[in-house]
DNA sequence: ACTGAAAGAAGCGTTGC
DNA sequence: GCAACGCTTCTTTCAGT
């Protein structure tokens, strides 16, 4: 279970993914060798994932970023089509989602040229019967940050049972 | 302008955010104090926006994730109600869109309640007219990785003129 | 579970090409 | 713009509590 200590170091590295562990352990004022215990252990639980790097989409030639609905000839329940289509590059994320379309994909491409080329990859694996495509325009907010105040710590759990 | 070992940096620490740079060295073949002025230099001119750490949102008591299309009073080409949005904490993401509804964000929630007060929270923004929520049931991929396959490097820009 | 020490590795500035 | 050197700092293991 999360303590209160380890959802400190996680709120810290979230803000800042290269801190180097003696810095994080200065921060918490513990030993660096105690702190990377517990990093290794939220690494090793599944709660830290991976670190990543984020880049400017632009930077890198890929102004475009889309989403797309898609409806799939997929039984109620199953998911074998989205992750044919999990499988095409250019593709950020694809989440099965309720409603009348099954699928919510989003992307990044070049440009209008790149879309032809998704959609036509999309469009190239049986089963897949309709899409509606979303421009976006601009990015307003972008992060992978979670907000952890409703992390499973036994504090927060007090908590939370004295505010109901 | 990104060259192709700029390009093999990139795709590298996409791979691993935390690599070290001696290491990251050793697999261009490289000294490491040239690596590390390339990194700055793409730190510097924003290719690199920041270093970050995935978590796993169920782990942190985030167990749903949701996207909301919203329709707001914002005059054509102003986003002034999307930033308002993009302030509450639990949205990830607020997108400016084309289409019937302006702005399309992502929220992760530790449940129903949390839904409710985010959605209580967006509609005590002033231009808020109408959203739709969208319920993810299951993430098939999601992930920061770019396909830098079309990063403008001149190599590259030589390689799509001659496939033209 | 955490501390503290200690060896090895990496970071990072300087120098020279 | 890249490589080599060297000092500083970090990482990581291990014994101890």
């Amino acid at each position: 279970m999360i303590d209160d200590i380890d959802l400190e170091i996680l709120n810290i590295i979230q803000n800042n993914g290269k801190i180097a562990n003696a810095e994080l352990a200065r921060r918490l004022g513990m030993a660096p060798s105690g702190v990377l215990e517990r990093v290794k252990k939220l690494e090793k639980d599944g709660v830290i994932v991976g670190y990543e790097v984020r880049l400017d989409p632009k930077a890198v030639g890929l102004a475009l970023t889309i989403f797309m609905h898609l409806k799939t000839a997929d039984a109620v329940g199953c998911t074998a089509i989205g992750r044919e289509v999990a499988k095409i590059d250019g593709i950020q994320e694809v989440h099965w989602i309720a409603g009348e379309y099954n699928y919510l994909i989003k992307a990044r491409v070049n440009s209008t040229d790149g879309l032809t080329a998704l959609m036509k990859s999309i469009g190239a694996i049986p089963g897949v019967q309709d899409s509606r495509t979303t421009l976006v325009l601009g990015t307003l907010k972008e992060e992978q940050r979670l907000d952890t105040a409703f992390a499973e710590t036994k504090q927060n759990q007090k908590k939370l049972k004295k505010d109901t």
